[in-house]
RNA sequence: GUGACUAUAGCUCAAUGGUAGAGCACCGGGUUGUGGUCCCGGUAACGAGGGUUCGAUCCCCUCUAGUCACCCCA
């Protein structure tokens, strides 16, 4: 008889677990697409604040909200942020349409705005059009620390006007949303490039210099040589560096426009206190930057470059490029994942949202029944108050109560249903009033009132 | 795209070549309608496939996923 018994538990177990194997099976497929994640109620509440901040630091500004589809035509960012690019040429969710549309979900937000730019007319309004967006993009890179394929960035856009200041002010922006946050501590990377004619004298003075020393360089920036001398400045392997170490700084190559208005930038960051470092090397991924470049770095991080916050620059030739008039513009963004890594780093949390003060507490049929519209009654008059209509013992809506934190529970049982009243629980002190129910608003605004002064 | 590491309940972690335990969380109960503390109970896991073995969650291989680094960026 044992033998057989302990056959048949064996034989439930296998087959409990073919069945959970099945179920881990689909559980596995159905999983979140890789590099993308949710975020959560509880996540929400960090969203929640920096958002906030975003809003009170550009509204005053000018700076107003802007939101342009995800999907774009693919063409928009080959022509805009580069053919070359590592973007366009290995990091875009491209897909074609059933209706033989190519179109690429944005990698990055500028391209889509100049192109609303455009094709809105507004250069008509008051220039420069000043906007900004929190949004998602999509690259199709490896996961890793603050890298996802879905991520979301702040945008800032200022287009139709070339003055200095509006590079600077970019910069501060974030400085101050940064600040305000908490995260302060930054390094602001700085550079200028210059503008098309800048960059082909100094193009050639780099292919000049470092043809001969062709053999020397990685693999990578022996294509480079040919497709983006420029990016050798920033190539990160050792042997590069050290031969780029001799070449003199694309500053020095500046024509006397670019080298007044770079100069007026990096005033206006002087008076504004905003500590850069003018780093010669820094260079770009996308192929649209003219003059002024940077990048945000966390201070003091060793992997700083790796782990920028934010990034961006002066694109006066986009909007042009992008079949609009010729038209100044500078932006940048911010990573918002890499900002709430680091606020996390820093055990920085936004503050709680405040307690319900109510929670209405029913037992029974009749006083369900009833609850649904006294809490209809009690929103209406403007009380913060839940219900837990789902749960029936008073011993598991008081616990309810209690993780809520709410001040008081009003709790309508059977009795009080019939009589029309209602039972008033002070949580803190556990007294409790019986109340009428027509007069119920009134006494539980008396109380919150008092509650608070205590 | 290249390389390294990891894979046990929702979360954080244990133990074991003979199929697994805790804490937190969640749900319920501690006599008729009273919470927080306490007590009791419940739900719930060895990523997938193959191999070695009498037997594998544990050893080996493959896949998948995750993490980290390179690359590049936010």
């Amino acid at each position: 008889m044992p033998r057989k018994k302990s056959t048949i538990v064996k034989k439930g177990i296998a087959k409990k677990n073919i069945v959970n194997t099945n179920i881990k099976k689909r559980r596995q497929a159905l999983q979140a697409v890789k590099g993308m994640r949710d975020i959560l109620p509880v996540e929400m509440k960090m969203w929640d604040f920096i958002r906030e901040v975003i809003d009170d630091t550009l509204t005053p500004f000018s700076y107003n909200r802007i939101e342009t589809p995800i999907l774009e035509k693919t063409e928009l960012f080959e022509r805009s942020t580069g053919e070359e690019t590592d973007i366009v040429q290995k990091e875009m969710f491209s897909f074609k349409t059933k209706g033989g549309e190519y179109v690429t979900m944005r990698p990055e937000g500028t391209p889509g705005i100049v192109r609303a730019y455009v094709e809105n007319g507004m250069s008509n309004l008051i220039q420069p059009v000043k906007l900004y967006y929190v949004g998602t993009m999509y690259r199709y890179e490896k996961p890793q620390a603050g890298r996802y394929r879905q991520f979301h960035q702040l945008n800032l856009e200022a287009i139709g006007n070339s003055h200095p200041v509006l590079d600077a002010e970019i910069i501060y922006l974030f400085h101050r949303i940064l600040n305000k946050l908490g995260l302060g501590d930054i390094e602001v990377q700085i550079n200028s490039i210059g503008c098309k004619e800048c960059r082909k004298e100094y193009r050639s003075t780099l292919v000049d210099y470092f043809t001969p020393k062709k053999r020397q360089l990685c693999e990578d920036c022996k294509k480079r040589l040919k497709s983006n001398p420029f990016r050798i400045l920033d190539c990160k392997k050792e042997k590069c560096i050290n031969i780029a170490s001799g070449v003199p700084p694309i500053v020095d190559y500046l024509c006397e426009e670019c080298g007044i208005h770079f100069k007026r930038v990096l005033e206006y960051l002087d008076e504004a206190e905003i500590v850069y470092n003018l780093n010669t090397t820094l260079m770009r991924g996308l192929d649209y930057y003219t003059k002024t470049i940077f990048e945000i770095w966390p201070a003091g991080d060793k992997q700083s470059a790796q782990s920028a916050l934010g990034g961006g620059g002066r694109y006066d030739n986009l909007v042009k490029m992008l079949g609009g008039k010729e038209t100044t513009a500078v932006g940048g963004a911010l990573g918002m994942e890499r900002i709430i890594e680091k606020l996390k780093e820093r055990g920085i949390e936004p503050k709680n949202k405040k307690s319900p003060d109510v929670l209405l507490i029913q037992l029974g049929e009749l006083a369900k029944k009833k609850s649904l519209k006294i809490f209809e009654n009690l929103i209406e008059s403007g009380i913060y108050v839940r219900e837990a209509l789902h749960r029936d013992s008073i011993k598991s809506q008081l616990r309810y109560a209690d993780k809520l934190g709410v001040k008081f529970s009003l709790i309508l049982g059977q009795k009080e249903a019939q009589e029309d009243m209602i039972l008033v629980r002070n949580m803190y002190d556990g007294v409790q009033e019986l109340v009428r129910l027509d007069r119920i608003v009134d006494e539980i605004k008396k109380r919150i009132k008092s509650y608070s002064k205590k």
